[in-house]
DNA sequence: CTTAATGTTCCCCA
DNA sequence: TTGGGGAACATTAA
């Protein structure tokens, strides 16, 4: 998403804004307006999976949530909760489910975890070894590594062959390692086919991800694991749909 | 009509 | 303080 926004952004000033959600934007919106307007972008980067757009003064912080898009093209529809008028373009922030957010201040983004594909195979062993939870949870939760989601957390562990309940902490530093490589590997093929196209997504232009086709575990329950012929499971961990394979992931 | 969905936060309880 | 479980948020599609 950030690759697809950077050519329409960068170098480029706000010349209004308008918010119309007090679920993407609690708080004073129009205030949050006039905080961007006349501003210029200097950059724009990815933390976790926020969007985080550094301007002259400030910084403007976004999440898609579940069915957020972040478009540069295409007009105001039912659920268009942000339009920003640039000097040269649009940007449209459309989320028919607003649960995700747009705010002034790079607050939240600091209180992230390291990034998995930078943090270190010694550091995530170790990180590992401290937590008693269940590792699809910890893979999910943001302070412990920034910018997991449901479908990649299922994608890595089977890609590690590791079942989603076992507790983080039982892990061996072979297993660990195992987890490190695969979430290298799952999250930089995920991007080169950038990324999945499930329902929503869709980049700044409105291309469509083509992981969602590589995908050997999430949404595929009841059919056969790509390794073992092994009917998918799916049960649901940490509040969330999970799926996996019984016979190459063992508790 | 019911359920589940690419996410996060909050509350209650152990 | 950590961790599990569930609810809440709002909309759509199967």
């Amino acid at each position: 998403m950030v690759r697809s926004l950077a050519p329409h952004l960068v170098g480029r000033t706000i010349v209004s804004a308008r918010f119309t959600s007090k679920h993407v934007t609690p708080g004073d919106r129009a205030e949050l307006a006039r905080q961007v307007t006349g501003r210029r972008i200097e950059s724009i980067r990815r933390r976790g999976k926020f969007i985080d757009v550094t301007l002259d003064a400030g910084h403007l912080v976004m999440h898609l949530g579940m069915t957020g898009k972040l478009l540069t093209s295409g007009v105001e529809g039912k659920h268009t909760y942000g339009v920003f008028t640039l000097d040269d373009g649009v940007l449209l922030y459309d989320d028919p489910r607003q649960f995700g957010s747009i705010e002034w201040g790079d607050a939240r983004v600091r209180r992230l975890g390291p990034e998995p594909l930078e943090i270190l195979l010694e550091e995530f062993t170790a990180a590992l070894r401290a937590r008693k939870t269940r590792v699809k949870a910890l893979l999910l939760n943001q302070s412990f590594l920034a910018g997991i989601g449901n479908i990649y957390a299922d994608e890595m562990l089977f890609a590690a062959g590791i079942h989603p309940l076992v507790k983080a902490f039982k892990l061996s530093a072979a297993r660990a390692g195992q987890l490190h490589r695969a979430m290298l590997e799952t999250l930089s093929l995920a991007i080169e086919h950038r990324g999945s196209s499930i329902s929503d997504y869709v980049d700044a232009d409105g291309k469509r991800g083509d992981f969602q086709a590589l995908h050997r575990v999430y949404g595929r329950d009841g059919q056969p694991c790509l390794t073992c012929g092994t009917a998918i499971k799916k049960a649901v961990v940490a509040s969330r749909g999970t799926h996996y394979c019984p016979a190459c992931q063992k508790r």
